[in-house]
DNA sequence: CCGCATCGCTTAACCGGATAAGTGACCCGA
DNA sequence: TCGGGTCACTTATCCGGTTAAGCGATGCGG
C-alpha cells in the first residue's frame, strides 16, 4: 500500500512548485497552458485525488451536506418515501460531487443537537430537514445558526430559510370531487402526525371541500404512519354505525394495512368500500386489487430539494434565503381500489 | 454569526498555548490537573467543538464510514430491509461518533470508483458492502486498495476480509421441514438475484432438503426482487398443470406481490396455497391473512456489521482482517398465510 | 529608452488541530 | 551541593491543500 500523492508529490515530478499544481488544477490563472496540461497529464499519471479534510481546512467546505432523519427504524423501514427521496437528493449531490451524511436520531433535542456540532465541526456545508412541522423549532435554530438548510416540505409562513413543497390541497379537492362523483357521501381520513404542517394543510383543504361539496360525513383520524395503526383505526371505522363507504389514507402503508382490514371483515373492495392512498409507490400496485393513488415523483422532489440546498450553499451567507419553490402536485391514478358507491 | 471557537482562542482566554489546550482536550498526559480543568471548562463556556478538516487531516482519518448502494430507487425505497440495516448501522457509529456517508450507485464500476474516490480522498475510514455475490470484484478491489470494509453477507470462502452473516441454509431446511409436515410436496421459490450469494446458498439447503425429503417438486424461480417480477412469476406458477400448494418468497415484496395474485386469481390463501416470505418487515403483518415469515433482526444486524467495521478501523492495517461473524440465524414466524395442504 | 503593466511562477503564510522536541522549574537522592 | 529525572508547559513542525504577496522577465506605449 503506497503512499498518497499529494501535490507535492506532482510539484517535484513537474519541476515546479505546490502554488503551481495547485493553480493548474483548479483551473485558475497563474500558469501558462503548456505548464497546465503538463502538470495535469502527471497529476492523471500518479492518479492523483485530493485530501478532502486538507481541502476543506483551507476552504472551510465539507463538500457534503447532512439529513437527519427522526423517524423509528420500523417506520423508516417500511416507508418507501424516504428512500426515494434520499435517493432523488443522492443523484443532485453525486453530480455537483456532494456526499450525503445520515444520521437517524429519536428526538428534536438530538436533532438540534446534531445540526449543532455538525455546523460547527464543518462536516457538512448544509442540511435539509424533512417532517416540517406546523410550529417546528428547527426552522429558527438552524436560521439562527446561520446553518444552511432548506425545509423539505411548505410553504411555511413567514420562513428564513428556503422551502421546496407541492400545493396539497389541491390533491385533496380532486380525491374528494372524484369520490363525490362516485356516488360516495360519507367518507373518512386516516391521516398523519397531527403536528406536520402538510396534515394540517390536507386537514383544512378537506373540511372546505367536505362543507362545499355538502358531504354527510367526512371525520378524520391521525396515526403515527405505521400499518398497526392503520388497522386499528380502519377497524374503528369499519364497525362503526353508519359506516363510511370510502376511506382516505394519508400514506400508502396505512392504505395497505387498511385494505388487509376489510378483507379480514369480509367488506368488498371496491364494492362496499373505496380506498384511496396517498404516495404511489409501488407497494400500491402489490396489492389486489391494486390501490388508487396519488402519485408524485419523489426522487424529482429530493432532486429540487437538494438543488435549493447546493443553491444557497454557493451563494453568499448574507444573500436572500427566504425562497420557496412549488413542485408539480401529486396527480390522481385511479385505480381498482374505487368505484361507485353503493347505498 | 461569530466566529468559530478554535483552540488557539480558548488557549488565549486560558493564557497557556495552543498545545496545552490540545493536550487538555484530549485527556493526554502533559498539563496538570488544575490547569486542564480550567482549559475544560473555558473550552465548554465558549462552545467549543473541534474542526473535523483540522482533525482528519492531522490525524488522517475522517471519522465516517460509507456505504455505497447498488439498487434502483424503486427497489430500495419499497424494501424495508436497507431503512432496517442502516439504523442499526447507524446506531453504532453514532455512539462511536462516527458519521455514515451514503451513496447510491447504478453499477459495479461506478461503485468501485465511489470506494476508490472515498479512499484516495480519506473521506471514509472504511466501507460496508451489502449484496455480496457469488463471484463479487468488489472484495478483492478492496482489499488491494487497503481500504477497511466488511462484507454484508457470507460466509465468504477465502476472504480478505471479515464478513458478517447469518446461516440461510438451517431457515431454508425449517421452512421445508414446516411445510412437509402440513403435508405439502409441491413447493414453489421465488428467489432473488441469481448472483447474490445468500440466494446461492439458499438454492443448495433447497435443493438438498427437498431431496431429503422427498418432495415431488420443488422448483425455483430467480426475480429481481420487484413485486411487478414477482406477481409475474407467482401467476405463471399458479397458473401451470399441477399447481404447487406452497410458494416460499425470498423477500416480503414479492410475497406480497404473490398474495395480491393469489386473490386476484380467487386462490385461497391458506386454504389453497400457503404463502411463506423471507425478511419479517412490517409489510407481512398488514397483508390479509398475515404473513407467515422468517424473521431477523436486521437492525442488530447492521449494528454487528458496523462494529466489526469499526473494530478493524481501529487496529493497526496489517493486523488480520480475515474474521467472520455469525449472527443469530432466521426465525420462522409461523402465521396465518400457511395451512395444511389439500389434495 | 524608460516606466509600468502583465505574465508565469515561486515563496510563504494560513486553515485548525496533533505532537515531537525543547525548556525551565522543581524535587530528590547521593 | 550537584547531577539527573520528572513535571508542566512552550515552541515549532507537520498534515495537504489554498492563496495573497513577491519577483524576475517580457512586452509595450510614450
Amino acid at each position: 500500500m503506497t503512499r498518497r500523492v499529494t501535490i507535492a508529490d506532482i510539484a517535484a515530478a513537474a519541476g515546479v512548485s505546490k502554488g503551481a499544481v495547485s493553480y493548474a488544477l483548479n483551473g485558475r490563472p497563474g500558469v501558462s497552458e503548456a505548464t497546465r496540461k503538463k502538470i495535469l497529464a502527471i497529476a492523471a499519471e500518479m492518479g492523483f485525488v485530493p485530501n478532502r479534510a486538507a481541502r476543506s481546512l483551507s476552504v472551510s467546505s465539507a463538500q457534503a451536506v447532512g439529513i437527519a432523519l427522526r423517524r423509528s427504524a420500523r417506520t423508516l423501514g417500511i416507508e418507501p418515501y424516504f428512500m426515494e427521496l434520499i435517493s432523488g437528493i443522492e443523484a443532485t449531490l453525486s453530480a455537483g460531487s456532494f456526499g450525503l451524511t445520515l444520521q437517524i436520531v429519536d428526538t428534536v433535542e438530538e436533532e438540534l443537537e446534531v445540526y449543532r456540532r455538525w455546523w460547527a465541526e464543518r462536516r457538512v456545508d448544509g442540511v435539509l430537514m424533512c417532517d416540517v412541522g406546523t410550529a417546528d423549532r428547527r426552522l429558527d435554530f438552524v436560521a439562527d445558526l446561520g446553518l444552511p438548510a432548506v425545509a423539505v416540505g411548505g410553504p411555511i409562513e413567514g420562513a428564513r430559510l428556503p422551502a421546496v413543497w407541492h400545493d396539497d390541497a389541491e390533491p385533496c379537492r380532486e380525491i374528494l370531487e372524484y369520490l363525490h362523483a362516485l356516488g360516495h357521501r360519507r367518507i373518512a381520513r386516516v391521516a398523519g402526525f397531527a403536528h406536520l404542517l402538510h396534515t394540517e394543510i390536507r386537514d383544512n383543504a378537506y373540511a372546505e371541500t367536505a362543507a362545499d361539496l355538502g358531504l354527510e360525513s367526512m371525520e378524520t383520524f391521525h396515526s403515527d404512519y405505521t400499518g398497526e395503526q392503520g388497522a386499528r383505526i380502519t377497524r374503528r371505522i369499519l364497525s362503526s354505525a353508519g359506516r363510511p363507504t370510502a376511506i382516505i389514507y394519508d400514506n400508502d402503508v396505512t392504505a395497505v394495512a387498511g385494505l388487509g382490514v376489510a378483507h379480514e371483515l369480509g367488506i368488498g373492495v371496491p364494492g362496499q368500500l373505496s380506498i384511496v392512498a396517498w404516495d404511489d409507490s409501488p407497494l400500491c400496485r402489490l396489492t389486489h386489487p391494486a390501490l388508487t393513488s396519488l402519485t408524485r415523483d419523489i426522487s424529482a422532489y429530493g432532486s429540487q430539494c437538494a438543488e435549493a440546498l447546493l443553491s444557497i450553499i454557493g451563494a453568499e451567507p448574507n444573500a436572500d434565503r427566504t425562497f420557496s419553490v412549488q413542485c408539480r402536485p401529486a396527480q390522481l391514478s385511479p385505480r381498482a381500489s374505487t368505484g361507485p358507491a353503493k347505498p
